[in-house]
DNA sequence: CTGCATCCATAATGATACTG
DNA sequence: CAGTATCATTATGGATGCAG
């Protein structure tokens, strides 16, 4: 008979992947998605793979510093494919992976999100701002 | 006449509204909803209302510095709620708004994609870690 | 209890110039 | 084309002490 019953297996496994914790892996990974270069990239890339220097263009404001960086650790967590194609110049295509596609869906929402209730955000800054003087 | 054609007018509102764009203001709304303590607060408030010592509970590791920060700034967004009762002591409480609401059920996604397929990048790293070794 | 103000170390980011 | 290297700047976040 098991010292641990299967409730209490379950109950620690939540625990285990409870982001509200600190020091669980899943807080940092969060971090990770929390990322406006990440969620500018994931978003790009979902209508299908892109060059390095389409995203830069597509993706306005960030430094090839950034991209290299985002797309780097993109593709080390296994959301991006990066294919090179050894041409005259080189080619290089990125894409995004099968888990890569089943987050795009949740962050370009994100993205959409902002899009469409700016106007509701500016209305309610404008209200605070009006109620709260400096 | 105006000097606009319609379609001209057409593709400056989505110009407008185009989070790639970096000077656009939704840019900047992006970079806010990517933050870590955001994606946290608003997923905790998403169950009900709190008090803003449960919050410092219950998102282990966030400082008081950083929670009332991120509070203040949902506030303003008209994210969240903040409702004081005049109480000794005192007793605050926040809540989603319908809007944030709105936003709860998005980043909670994410959220739970984070904790869902953390296995899956941890994989991905290992299996990238060995091909690129340092 | 709920915060605000301040200081401070560190990490993240951005601009720029340069290379295979 | 696809990055890399460097440097200056900024933003982030924790610690602390105090106040309504």
């Amino acid at each position: 008979m098991p010292t641990t019953t299967a409730a209490q297996r379950r109950e620690q496994a939540r625990a285990d992947y409870d982001a509200f914790l600190r020091e669980c892996p899943t807080n940092q990974l969060l971090g990770r998605l929390s990322d406006k270069w990440v969620s500018l990239v994931v978003a790009a890339l979902a209508p299908g793979p892109m060059r390095y220097s389409d995203l830069g263009r597509k993706i306005a404001g960030v430094s090839p510093k950034m991209l290299t960086q985002t797309l780097r650790t993109l593709e080390r967590d296994g959301i991006i494919s990066r294919t090179v194609t050894p041409s005259v110049p080189v080619r290089v295509d990125y894409a995004l992976t099968p888990l890569g596609t089943s987050l795009a869906g949740l962050l370009t929402a994100v993205k959409a999100w902002a899009e469409t209730h700016f106007d509701d955000v500016r209305a309610a800054r404008e209200t605070y701002d009006t109620e709260n003087p400096a």
